[in-house]
DNA sequence: GTCCAGGAAGGAT
DNA sequence: ATCCTTCATGGA
């Protein structure tokens, strides 16, 4: 299907795949790419306003567009950032319009986010595709022009939790491999039993660090903010830390405690690591 | 080869 | 409570 998001404006599929919260994003091409989600397969193009879509009307209003979070407004969300006065923050959103903060499933990123720890991007990403041909299902699904797609999905909470260390390891997890297992058996004896989804920020951050090894503030925040959509929850990570150090001389800013602190993060995040703003100056580097 | 990554656990102070 | 060391592995 095609769709007009230009009431929308703010999505910019690039900046979303590159933004270090999903790990399932697949480029195929110039604003091209593949995204797999729960059970679904999706591939996805953007043309200035215009996206299409590999999936139907009925699979985009019951998924993806959920997803994508089309019912959240962030022209209010970043309207309330600019009010900070905040210089900073400000050139963040600026550069950052177009990321959303997508509505993944909680398990994966609680699993994702553990392997997170010490790991470059494109190694988590890695080591989540092996776990997921090890462990997931094998599917079919439909490219934009049509054609069967393979794919492995993310595996269930209870399929890890009787997954070996042994086995895990060779998904290049190292020791976060017996973390893993134990949170899958977490979810299936606690969390499966909850509607977390209504669990204030509050409760379930600290239930997560002190019930699941291999979470801490950080990763917790992560889980928050990725999968359960707390969109106060600010995760501060080595980035965001360089952030309060060199931007506010060590004193935390105003908006890094505000109810959308979780997005102006993630717009602060992708602008820190960018190559705007790590210029190189021109004829330095030769 | 060597450096370091979207950190956290465990122990010492 | 706050510091210090160690942790397994792959991508650059």
């Amino acid at each position: 299907m095609i769709l007009d998001i230009k009431a929308i404006k703010h999505f910019d599929i690039n900046k979303i795949a590159d933004s270090g919260q999903a790990f399932r994003f697949k480029r195929l091409g110039d604003n091209y790419y593949s995204v797999i989600h729960s059970y679904r397969y999706l591939e996805i193009k953007q043309v200035d306003s215009r996206l299409y879509l590999s999936c139907n009307n009925e699979e985009y209003y019951s998924a993806w567009r959920n997803y994508f979070d089309f019912g959240t407004n962030y022209d209010a969300i970043q309207s309330l950032g600019n009010s900070f006065n905040d210089r900073f923050l400000d050139d963040s959103i600026e550069y950052g319009k177009g990321i959303r903060i997508l509505r993944q499933d909680f398990f994966e990123i609680l699993i994702s986010f553990i392997i997170s720890q010490r790991k470059s991007i494109p190694a988590i990403k890695s080591s989540i595709e092996k776990i997921c041909e090890k462990y997931g299902f094998f599917k079919l699904g439909k490219s934009l022009d049509g054609k069967t797609v393979s794919y492995y999905t993310f595996p269930t909470p209870r399929i890890l939790s009787e997954a070996t260390v042994e086995d895990l390891k060779e998904c290049g997890v190292g020791y976060r491999a017996e973390y893993i297992i134990a949170a899958a058996k977490w979810w299936i004896k606690y969390a499966s039993n909850w509607d977390i989804s209504e669990i204030p920020y509050e409760t379930i951050c600290p239930i997560l660090i002190n019930d699941i090894k291999g979470v801490g503030i950080k990763v917790a925040n992560c889980v928050c903010l990725f999968g359960l959509h707390q969109l106060k929850a600010a995760p501060v990570d080595v980035w965001i830390q360089k952030i309060i150090t060199e931007e506010y001389e060590n004193v935390i800013p105003e908006w890094m405690d505000s109810p959308y602190a979780g997005v102006y993060q993630q717009y602060a995040f992708y602008y820190r690591r960018s190559d705007e703003y790590n210029k190189i100056p021109q004829g330095e580097n030769l």
